[in-house]
DNA sequence: AACAAACCCGTTAGCGGTAACATAACCCAT
DNA sequence: ATGGGTTATGTTACCGCTAACGGGTTTGTT
């Protein structure tokens, strides 16, 4: 419908098509499309007027493969209908955005073997950096990323050890603090309710810490319930239903998400339950939505942007102070009281 | 931590690397990489072998300047952050997995400026697809996809002209049939609420297509209202009571998504109007978190899983029926009634 | 036994750019 | 005028891999 050259031979434009179009060199327009190098005022304006008369688009590939230099950074998460993720990507892309770093999502769906694969091909295409979602990966996987000689950051946790940098909060010291301010707040029978999936490692960290914060003040937890799948809302109102039923003397519920807890709550309110006073809520990570719901639910807040931020600046060489590669930066989630805890 | 070889040398390894290891020529190792052509059963084994001892990966740069076979697939999509995004990408991937195509996700953040950008970023790697979001674009991201010479799929959105494939649904016909329903559930006081971003065209179309249905029966919208950025379960909240207040009279609201009206929802249940009785309430898009709510709100299945679906088979070439190009596929979105319009 | 077909593997020549180096023209100071 | 420093352009040699082809070797067929 609108083709520029209607000559169009159907091969594609090489650098060649636009150096005879404006009868310089292949190299120069190459100089030119790139702003490398000096040309003079007069043939940069004739080489751009053909190459945008042309439509021509460079061939990245065959930059990419003559400079050994590629503009891509890959991104591993674990999810995108997880809402956390996609947060991260905002905080990576805004500071890649000015690099002219461009980033370029995997999705793994928390299978370590997908992740794997992804990897794979993602290394294929010689990134100048990897940021992936946690510290847990296959033997297979370690391998390729230290074998890659580029930046590796891992994002979100920092309860482990790197294979290069890392980025994150300690999921094990949230569920820890979260316990302290449970049992200040006066709570003493306390339940669990998060995902059933086997991979999500934080999650996992998070229970831990809870319990060992639980344990400190000689509580252990008295219930818990998992899920897997579905909308997450509606299994925290399912869920709620479920525990509260089996175990009526319960006073606190720990989600290990937000949206799961904005279920139980919506749950709660409807059935008149006096919240905070008979029974605590809390989630985890500080979610947007949160702030919609009729009463705010207690939650940590995961820096996920920071994160995303920090990440990428490390990837692109930015950090204050210089510092070269091997950071572990760890960032403290800040405990949101909302009205679901009493005191 | 856990290097293979040990005696890394730094550089990353070549085809060469791996031939030498296994005694035979970079050919072989190609072909045995690629499970392309004739190649022994002992010698498979031999290179396998070598190039997982080395921590071998393919540089797929090379490859793809090689074979001028790029196995990326360009999907844009407005943003990450709106749900409908990552469901249409769910439903994408799904199908490329089995094709060995890899989609490629960039963000244009309702901008057709960047679009424009990012497009001529992701054509620059000769993708063999493009996969975008809507059907208005910059003229140079019209000339350039037109120029590409690759399948271009224009998803979402069916009303107008595509550059070559489409696939979605008609939101004119979505609102019209919207306001049918609204019509004859015996409304006749109508608000609109939505978002105020100048971009986003199908919510403008849906807009449009109440209006001409309103019209139809010899209604006009008595009061819009319009936000931006924000939680959207907050905005919906803080807009439904602006519009209320400044409208007591009106019995139906109309939600450009999903998100606001559920916010809008949980306004009304706790304000204790009688929903669907004396306001009648809609939104749009289907989302999973409206299954957890305490009503479950009207609202009209914007098919996007089946969407991205039929996009990748255009793409992979698998439509049945051997269909090459310039198709047009149209789907039908269903009302769901839910409890929020009076049967 | 003879010849085609299949199998197995190597050689050569690019793919479309860019790094690095050469070249040529021009400028100014001595 | 001479030489050293810019500035503006062209030339050459790859980057790492694969298409295309070619040549041995084995297998099958009559």
């Amino acid at each position: 419908m609108n083709k520029p050259n209607d000559n169009s031979p159907k091969r594609p434009l090489t650098l060649r098509d636009v150096s005879e179009a404006s009868g310089v060199s292949e190299m120069t327009v190459s100089r030119v499309l790139r702003s490398r190098g000096d040309v003079s005022g007069a043939t940069r304006e004739k080489v751009l007027a053909a190459a945008r008369a042309l439509g021509y688009v460079p061939n990245k590939i065959a930059g990419a493969l003559a400079s050994q230099r590629v503009n891509l950074v890959a991104v591993m998460i674990p999810s995108l209908s997880n809402m956390v993720y996609p947060e991260v990507m905002t905080g990576i892309s805004n500071v890649l955005e000015e690099t002219g770093l461009q980033p370029v999502v995997g999705v793994t769906h928390y299978s370590p073997e997908r992740e794997e694969a992804v990897l794979y091909e993602m290394l294929s295409w010689r990134p100048s950096g990897v940021i992936l979602a946690g510290l847990e990966h296959t033997e297979a996987s370690q391998a390729m990323l230290t074998n890659s000689g580029i930046p590796i950051v891992e994002i979100m946790d920092v309860d482990g050890t790197p294979i290069d940098s890392m980025v994150g909060i300690s999921h094990r010291r949230a569920g820890m603090k979260m316990a302290k301010a449970i049992v200040a707040a006066g709570y003493r029978k306390i339940g669990f309710l998060g995902t059933m999936m086997p991979f999500d490692h934080r999650a996992k960290k998070r229970l831990d810490g809870l319990e060992e914060g639980l344990a400190a003040a000689g509580i252990s937890l008295l219930d818990r319930e998992f899920y897997s799948g579905g909308s997450a809302l509606l299994k925290g109102r399912e869920m709620t239903q479920a525990i509260l039923a089996r175990n009526p003397e319960l006073d606190f519920l720990y989600y290990s998400n937000d949206m799961i807890g904005a279920g139980g709550l919506l749950y709660c309110l409807e059935k008149g339950i006096d919240v905070p006073g008979k029974l605590g809520l809390a989630g985890f990570n500080g979610v947007e939505l949160l702030d919609g719901l009729p009463r705010r639910l207690a939650t940590m807040d995961a820096c996920r942007l920071e994160i995303g931020r920090i990440a990428a600046e490390i990837i692109a060489g930015k950090r204050p102070g210089g510092i070269v590669g091997g950071e572990a930066v760890e960032l403290s989630p800040v405990l949101q009281m909302g009205d679901t805890i009493r005191g």
